[in-house]
RNA sequence: GUGGGUGUAGCUCAGUUGGUUAGAGCAUCGGAUUGUGGUUCCGAGGGUCGAGGGUUCGAAUCCCUUCAUCCACCCCA
């Protein structure tokens, strides 16, 4: 009979046990750090009705949405975790308690063509802040801090949190007298650290049609980080000739101040006018966070301010704040800078058993004592040759086999085999249990915990 | 959606101008060693050479088609 061959679409992940479970460190890691900022955990379907979904409409979304019927429902995968809560807060909205901070872990589904570092299927792990009718501004400096912290929390040190404000640009463009193709110049400037400053002006004199003066004194304005110019003080030059300027550069001057006070070290941080997104619904305040030898790789996190979250759903006026961590962009990345390998000694149990004797009952026992001593075990029960039980041992990096044979049994005693050093010894239950818990304590189980504050 | 590269064992890949029975390393399994793993040694299994068609005495190799995959663009985490 013809077999089907097994395999994993383009563009979905799929790991071996190791990984996975240094996948699953990564994910409690970040849970733990959200938690300190009090943002409380959320789920929604993988599923939502198309219109639900597409409320937004248009564009790439719609290209790139796996839609699907069953039945006569029109139904759809989620492509990210911001418009889910939108529907959430919008149709909970008189049972929450605002400003609601939530985080959320899940996959996201996105039918593009795969390539390194971008997926069909990946996980996001977002944060939000959404406020009733108003958010304070601390809440858009709040937030980058604490993907600093995560970041640190997994042993990151090389990466930059970008930040801009829309209503700086779109001010700046104002006073330029370029407002009504701002949106056009902002995807284009988005590109320069990509394609270069060259090409960068060709296209805005070629395709968007500006003076070749005006895109020179925009794009000398917008690099000016490069050449060394203080970006703020360079705009603080255009004070006073547009409200919207001027809000956001407020905005942006508070957010980095706060910022710092929240603890993000000014070696992290960069005002980068050149970010600007593509998403339409941010409004203010924008985050991108890169890291520095992976440019390749692109964004692995992004959020920012939007002033009316759940606006295609409620006439409730709900403002938020919020950031996306691409988190299978951040697991290749924390992977291939050797951030894990201090932890490649996981393994999924403490202590295999092996039974020698026909009655299984005292190894049972033996596992049940363990257990209840907080460790992990294992039993291998399968009747293999004495080798492969140790080698089963040997493979899932297991450091203590214990035998329990008769001469066990007839001594009181039990073997413990430490699987790094080869030494073998019988003791006592409660001297080989000691002896265990020290082999444990002294190996390394979870990610490399940095605190922020120690530079 | 547009453009380019690559498809040979479970994995990473060799394979000469087209020429006998398609190879290596790793992995797997067995043995040396039936109460002791990792190292070593010996051995074994595993392939419709992505698929279909064509040229040829002869195709993994050349041509066409198709599928898959990777990269770049688009867009994005």
């Amino acid at each position: 009979m013809d077999k089907v061959t097994p395999r994993t679409l383009s563009g979905f992940m799929e790991l071996l046990p190791e990984r996975q479970a240094l996948f699953d460190l990564m994910v409690a890691k970040l849970r733990d750090t959200f938690s300190l900022y009090a943002f409380t955990p959320l789920d929604t379907p993988l599923i939502e009705a198309s219109d639900v979904l597409l409320a937004k409409g248009g564009g790439e979304t719609e290209k790139q949405i796996y839609r699907f019927t069953k039945g006569d429902s029109d139904l759809s995968l989620r492509f990210d975790l911001t418009v889910p809560l939108a529907k959430y807060v919008a149709l909970h909205a008189g049972q929450l308690t605002f400003p609601f901070r939530r985080y959320q872990i899940g996959k996201v589904f996105r039918g593009e063509r795969a390539q390194r570092g971008r997926f069909r299927e990946f996980y996001q792990a977002d944060i939000d802040v959404v406020g009733d009718g108003a958010l304070d501004i601390i809440n858009e400096a709040e937030i980058p801090s604490i993907i600093y912290r995560c970041f640190r929390a997994l042993g990151l040190e090389k990466f930059v949190i970008r930040v801009n404000n829309r209503k700086v640009l779109t001010g700046l463009f104002a006073i330029f007298g370029i407002g009504e193709k701002a949106h056009a110049v902002m995807q284009v400037v988005d590109k320069l650290e990509k394609i270069g400053e060259d090409k960068v002006l060709s296209l805005m004199t070629n395709e968007l049609l500006l003076e070749p003066s005006q895109a020179s004194q925009i794009l000398s304005v917008i690099t000016c980080h490069d050449s060394g110019e203080d970006p703020l003080l360079k705009l603080s030059a255009f004070r006073g000739r547009n409200d919207t300027f001027d809000t956001g550069l407020s905005e942006l001057e508070t957010v980095l101040r706060l910022m710092a006070d929240f603890g993000v070290p000014a070696s992290h941080v960069r005002l980068d006018l050149t970010i600007a997104r593509g998403l339409d619904y941010y409004t203010g305040t924008v985050y991108e966070t890169t890291m520095s030898g992976h440019p390749e790789i692109g964004s692995i996190c992004s959020g920012g301010r939007y002033d009316d979250l759940a606006g295609y759903y409620t006439e409730k006026k709900l403002p938020g704040v919020g950031i996306s961590i691409g988190l299978t962009r951040l697991f290749f990345i924390l992977e291939n800078q050797g951030y894990l390998n201090d932890v490649l000694l996981f393994a999924p149990s403490d202590v295999l058993i092996l039974p020698m004797t026909g009655d299984m009952g005292p190894s049972v026992a033996l596992a049940t004592a363990l257990r209840e001593n907080g460790l992990r075990v294992q039993i291998y029960s399968e009747n293999k040759k004495f080798k492969a039980k140790l080698a089963y041992a040997d493979k899932l990096k297991i450091p203590f086999v214990v035998f329990l044979g008769e001469d066990e049994l007839k001594n009181n005693v039990i073997s413990v085999k430490d699987m790094t050093t080869g030494a073998q010894v019988s003791a006592p239950f409660e001297d080989a249990l000691t002896r265990i818990k020290t082999g444990i304590a002294s190996r390394c189980n979870g990610l490399p915990i940095k605190e922020p504050n120690q530079e």
